[in-house]
DNA sequence: AGCACGCCGACT
DNA sequence: GTCGGCGTGCTC
């Protein structure tokens, strides 16, 4: 202690954010000998353990009692510091979110591992001039592979030589074989800008030129808005071959891993390798060669989910935001940021280019097009030149299907057509299990989750009734819960499952397929039956979401919509806008190889404007009818929405809490609240969560706000949680 | 008494 | 986010 004392006035002090919720910075002594800047990765201790943490400013001003400083205990010294960039990154990112520096910090340092220097590889040579004792043909094929004097890694030589590892340490024993250290394992291959290059269409040669031309621009954020099929993944293609011809680094964001196979398949195709994958499934040596070939710059390209907008990229100058209107891109839990957003935000403060790609592009990044903030590229054909799927609605309450069917005669007969012509029909029903609602034909009894207020859905199948909300199930009773009559529960309204029942029912030769996420057999298995349905080994697919994304279907030639209301019902404001990206993408798959597609939207409601849009293909018509929907209903048509989600055990304190945030200290007034909405009560793992809209101005600083209102609240607030959700567009 | 579990505050 | 402290309540 006397001692520490003696030398601590003169050691340089150090701020360094640790990954913990605290408000900010900490402050360590820096080691004698050690030398640290903004951005040096360090370990520190913290309470008991020992946490990563980076420094953040180097002699900072703090109020803090010297003898509480403790020592950084390690330097990060092969790993680069964190540069100037992604600090300001982190710290806005920070701010934006209400999150702590620390958290976001966190999202950096997601590999422990990659921060030590590399170890060099252990790999195997032959001595020139030695023989075994024996040459056993095992040993010969070994021999003869490290002929050349290369060196090579014990099991890549095991495996070459179609041998096992017990052959490699016997001529290593006799001494025919030495260990030598090998160099770390080589730069991983590297695309080519000009590896295959495909003729443009006249529309996506604009597009990619247009883009292209961004790059002496500073930061800019580019909308390609083309319909599905029109090759928009081929224009951004262009805009990272750029990316690359100016030496620089690019990141493909994608709201989903199952989207990544596909993508990988054609990137590969265009540029001769693989980019680089990151996401939360990769193994753990896979994340430290990325994160690694990330930082150090041999990794050009980068595709992977919201998390990878946090890699220490060396010089990135490119981020393609692909399915931007994708909600995907939202993370709820800890810091809860919208990347889509934040992509735009990291370009803006590096000064690159961003790319947003979407066939239904979400309505604030429309309205930021038409504003004149991004520059807006449509594409309107299909670049295969097939046509768009010709849709129809079917008016269900003239020309539904009898009581208990779900499939009206008109889309009857044309999946009788297309199975008969050997084509593929995708039925569509965003709901699964059996029946969403179950009574009792006796007393009118419902079945309803405990905990949410939400009907218990039948899941016939699994012999349950779940609960979609909070995932509580129960076993479906014999007897009303009620009444206690027997055999009286009725299944009201459909699941794809029981569209599944239907199916077989008036199709018993045709191959059925249920495509939910709840079939058994996790991720292999659903990749399988994907595949099954890719090759044309199913007739008739019925599916829920999980079949709009992704994968193509090449011999889809009729989609039919179950029920083109669903979605419509609830309080969200942004149901049609959903609803709208949803059904065009399911549609879309239809004919979308070869053309000839055909759709049927089954609707109670054909005239709102969301089937309307859908049908005359005029998605401008939608999109302006739907912010002057917006406008009449006091909403902004993007931009200025807050959405304040509080959670805690407790829904009228988390409710009075966001209402107080909103309306205590001035200026208060400058916000309007709006009310619940958008999930007003949910369970989720057990913990309720409220959320409350509100409109703030346009340069309304709602961080200072609330943090204000915060230090100022009578007593501290607990187990609540608080998150602004805005399109940060007007902030920047 | 001894310990499993849960809540709460501190962490430089 | 994670740990340790301390309270409650139950048992080999």
């Amino acid at each position: 202690m006397a001692f520490n004392d003696l030398l601590g006035p003169a050691d340089t002090i150090a701020s360094v954010l640790v990954p913990v919720a605290v408000p900010g910075a900490y402050t360590y002594r820096v080691p004698a000998g050690e030398t640290v800047v903004p951005g040096t990765i360090v370990k520190v201790p913290l309470g008991s353990r020992e946490v990563l943490g980076a420094v953040w400013d180097v002699e900072p001003d703090t109020g803090i009692d010297p003898k509480k400083l403790k020592y950084i205990s390690r330097v990060y010294t092969h790993a680069r510091p964190i540069d100037a960039d992604l600090r300001r990154f982190v710290d806005w990112v920070a701010n934006w979110t209400l999150a702590p520096p620390g958290m976001v910090l966190r999202m950096v340092l997601r590999s422990e591992e990659a921060l030590e220097p590399e170890a060099p590889v252990a790999g195997v040579r032959w001595v020139s001039g030695r023989q075994p004792d024996r040459k056993t043909p095992a040993r010969a094929r070994v021999l003869d592979i490290l002929g050349d004097g290369l060196a090579w890694t014990k099991t890549g030589l095991a495996h070459a030589a179609g041998v096992s590892a017990s052959v490699i340490d016997g001529l290593l024993a006799q001494e025919v074989l030495e260990v030598i250290e090998m160099p770390a394992a080589p730069p991983p291959p590297q695309p080519q800008i000009d590896y295959s290059r495909v003729a443009l269409t006249p529309a996506q040669q604009v597009a990619a030129d247009g883009i292209c031309g961004c790059f002496e621009k500073g930061p800019s954020v580019s909308l390609i808005d083309g319909v599905t099929g029109s090759g928009k993944t081929e224009v951004y293609f262009e805009a990272i071959a750029e990316a690359l011809r100016r030496g620089k680094q690019a990141l493909v964001l994608v709201p989903e891993i199952a989207l990544t196979e596909q993508f990988l398949r054609r990137f590969e195709q265009r540029f001769g390798t693989y980019p680089a994958e990151w996401h939360s499934e990769i193994t753990p040596k896979t994340r430290v060669r990325v994160w690694r070939g990330v930082a150090n710059g041999e990794v050009r390209v980068v595709i992977g989910a919201r998390s990878s907008l946090f890699l220490p990229f060396l010089d990135l100058g490119l981020i393609v935001v692909d399915e931007e209107h994708d909600t995907a891109f939202k993370q709820d839990d800890r810091v809860s940021y919208s990347a889509r957003d934040m992509a735009v935000v990291r370009g803006h403060l590096s000064g690159f280019p961003v790319v947003l790609a979407s066939a239904t592009p979400s309505i604030e990044s429309r309205v930021n097009a038409d504003q004149g903030r991004y520059l807006r590229f449509l594409l309107p054909d299909r670049a295969s030149g097939a046509a768009l799927p010709d849709l129809q609605a079917i008016d269900m309450r003239v020309e539904g299907p009898e009581r208990g069917r779900w499939i009206a005669p008109a889309l009857l007969s044309a999946i009788r057509h297309v199975f008969a012509e050997g084509d593929q029909t995708l039925l569509f029903l965003n709901r699964r299990g059996y029946a969403p609602l179950t009574l009792c034909r006796t007393c009118g009894h419902r079945f309803q989750c405990p905990h949410c207020s939400a009907w218990l859905v039948e899941h016939r199948f699994q012999k349950r009734l779940v609960c979609h909300h909070c995932g509580h199930f129960e076993k479906v009773p014999d007897t009303c819960p009620s009444c206690s009559s027997k055999d009286t529960l009725a299944a009201c309204g459909p699941g794809v499952e029981r569209v599944a029942e239907e199916v077989a029912d008036l199709f018993p030769q045709a191959r059925t397929l249920v495509l939910s996420s709840d079939i058994q057999g996790g991720p292999d298995r659903l990749r399988r039956e994907m595949k099954i349905v890719e090759e044309g080994g199913a007739d008739i697919v019925i599916g829920t979401q999980l079949v709009a994304k992704g994968h193509n279907f090449p011999k889809m030639k009729l989609v039919g919509v179950i029920d083109a209301d669903l979605g419509l019902a609830h309080g969200d404001p942004r149901a049609a806008e959903k609803t709208f990206q949803l059904l065009a993408q399911v549609t879309g798959r239809a004919g979308r190889v070869t053309g000839g597609g055909r759709g049927f939207l089954q609707t109670y409601a054909p005239d709102q404007p969301v089937i309307r849009a859908l049908l005359s293909a005029d998605r401008d018509a939608f999109y302006a009818a739907e912010i002057d929907a917006r406008r009449a209903a006091g909403l902004p048509p993007f931009g200025r929405l807050v959405a304040i989600v509080v959670s805690g055990p407790d829904k009228g304190l988390a409710e009075a809490y966001a209402r107080a945030v909103l309306r205590s200290a001035p200026p208060a007034q400058d916000l309007t609240i709006l009310g619940p909405a958008e999930a007003a009560l949910a369970m989720v793992r057990g913990r309720h969560r409220y959320r409350l809209l509100a409109l703030a101005p346009r340069r309304f600083d709602l961080q200072a706000y609330i943090r204000a209102w915060l230090s100022a609240a009578p007593r501290p607030v607990k187990g609540l949680r608080l998150q602004v959700d805005v399109d940060p567009q007007h902030f920047l």
